[in-house]
DNA sequence: CTGAAAGCGCTTACAG
DNA sequence: CTGAAAGCGCTTACAG
């Protein structure tokens, strides 16, 4: 075993005190040191593999160059892309991600958050589960950085950024009905979460522009706290039902259960349903109808939580307006619509 | 602001020393505290609402309760599938799991070997990329237990959890055979990576051991240094020479790229070319040819890789044989090989 | 049964 | 230009 090297060793095989290596290593003061003491200090520090422990530099400095990413649900496709981007964002500052799932629960949010703040993440990039705000607002009182993506709390002052998930439903919907498509029907979750109630509304509003009837009917309503199989049987009642030449499906997941249901009834896209769907999955290709679907700026969604974040941490005490951005989404029309 | 506690707030509260608190938080000597000390050392710590720093206790006791997992490529449906369940096992255990993807990538593994190390990850989960082994043997210097899972390097000691990869193709293909199929193609990377081989293997025993030559325009050889348009380019122009009535995919990524190329040239599944692949993910079911799968045990592979590194974790310094398992995979027979 | 003190490996004002 | 020393918030022999 090749025992691990301290900043102490680096120093005594240098001949120097340990704060000067400190200075060289992490570049302080490189005005008034000596250059032929700071290279030697470097070659030898490189020559005995010596990494600093970030444990004991991060006890001392009180950052841990470690965001905490709490995701509803870790098996979404969203959530997994979302991380991608954000690892891959933090890394260019030299933060790693540590990523939790709360799996849309609220005690499990509480424990996650508890969790990471232990651990002493410099700040947390959050998709909130609903009802989740006071744990929100105790962040805010430990002074812990937070910036929310995907949903958001429309009461709140909470930084966030969003797409505008109203119009994204509203032009899906819109051009269903410019299809000719007669009876709409929307797939979504009841819940508090207001980007969902957002999607409902962008499709009553673009049914009710449409000058026909609101039908109670045409909406399959579930719960996010549903087990798979429940979730599952209400779709499949719903599809069964055939009262629709059309579906949206308002989250990913709920549109590739939606089509998995279509496939086991033997229900063929478009010509005996159209269907659109929130966001870009390996489904839109798969299938055998490509799918029409909403793409949501991932990349930038995924870029700006981090850059605002590490902001944040910056100037922890430097109170700022909130930061509150809600980008566009693309709409994108394949065969499923036809 | 409600400042963060430190143990010495509580011990002041308390009127007792910090010593004493963190014998009782950390349940060490009960036998030898006052009960009402400790019950009083409790409930005032509880009503400050403290909680140790993590980071303080790690640079004492050495151990960060944190696995550090490395990924091939985290966009892979087997490895969020597989990092969910990581994350779940280690939760029962109170370790975190920090997970990073190398994206087959040389480099970047080590990079991030590195980045592991000096965040003092007490144990690492691996999905080797190839060529890997030197960077095992780094850990292997330094003490820092680590596990592999889902591949391996037969001519090395390391422990490793996988599954026996030459008989799950040799069945997958020897069913393609039963069913009739006269020209079975192979869809496969070309690599070092054992595993990988050992499908390429059962694939080519499966169809000597039917009495049939080898034909090596059969096989679709790919490059995991190919960026996914070039991936997808092969593919497209393999499946157009149509030199097969069946496809056996070895990785869930190279078969869902597959049925893409299938839909977009429309060739029906199992009509025109049946279709078997590996790994249980969405496409299974979306596909409108529910598809015959290879199955992965990835609970099992999860839970004993999780078990086993903490083993070791616990019991650094004391050498075992090496822990090397190979489990069984199941093979789950639908339409596209009807 | 309990406390004073050292130490984990760093960083950083301060003194010279 | 450089070093001695304090301190981050814990844990843990050791002494009593």
């Amino acid at each position: 075993m090749s025992k691990k090297i301290r900043i102490k060793d680096v120093a005594a095989a240098a001949g120097v005190s340990s704060a000067l290596v400190s200075y060289v290593l992490n570049a302080r003061h490189v005005d008034r040191i000596n250059k032929d003491t700071a290279k030697k200090i470097t070659e030898i520090a490189k020559d005995l593999g010596y990494y600093p422990n970030q444990i004991a530099k991060s006890l001392k400095t009180r950052k841990t160059y470690t965001i905490g990413l709490m995701l509803g649900d870790i098996v979404n496709p969203f959530s997994h892309q979302i991380a991608r981007i954000i690892e891959d964002e933090a890394k260019c500052y030299d933060y790693a991600v540590i990523a939790g799932s709360c799996d849309e629960d609220h005690e499990r949010s509480k424990k996650l958050m508890e969790t990471f703040v232990n651990r002493q993440v410099d700040g947390f990039i959050i998709v909130a589960a609903s009802d989740t705000e006071n744990q929100l607002a105790y962040l805010e009182e430990l002074d812990i950085p937070f910036v929310l993506i995907d949903r958001y709390f429309p009461e709140k002052n909470f930084d966030y950024i969003v797409i505008d998930n109203y119009q994204a439903a509203y032009t899906a919907v819109s051009h269903l009905i410019e299809k000719g498509y007669q009876k709409i029907a929307l797939v979504n979750y009841e819940t508090s979460l207001a980007h969902l109630k957002d999607r409902t509304l962008g499709y009553t509003q673009a049914i009710a522009d449409s000058g026909r009837m609101h039908d109670e009917a045409s909406i399959c309503s579930l719960s996010m706290q549903d087990n798979p199989q429940e979730t599952k049987n209400k779709i499949a009642q719903f599809i069964k039902n055939k009262n629709y030449d059309a579906i949206f499906a308002a989250t990913n997941t709920l549109g590739i259960e939606t089509l998995k249901q279509f496939n086991q009834l033997h229900i063929r896209v478009p010509d005996d349903a159209a269907f659109v769907c929130f966001d870009e999955t390996d489904a839109v290709d798969l299938f055998y109808a490509k799918l029409t679907h909403i793409r949501q700026p991932m990349q930038a969604i995924g870029n700006l939580a981090v850059q605002r974040l590490i902001h944040k941490i910056n100037h922890v005490y430097e109170p700022e307006p909130p930061y509150q951005v809600v980008l566009k989404s693309e709409f994108v029309i394949n065969e499923s619509s036809g």
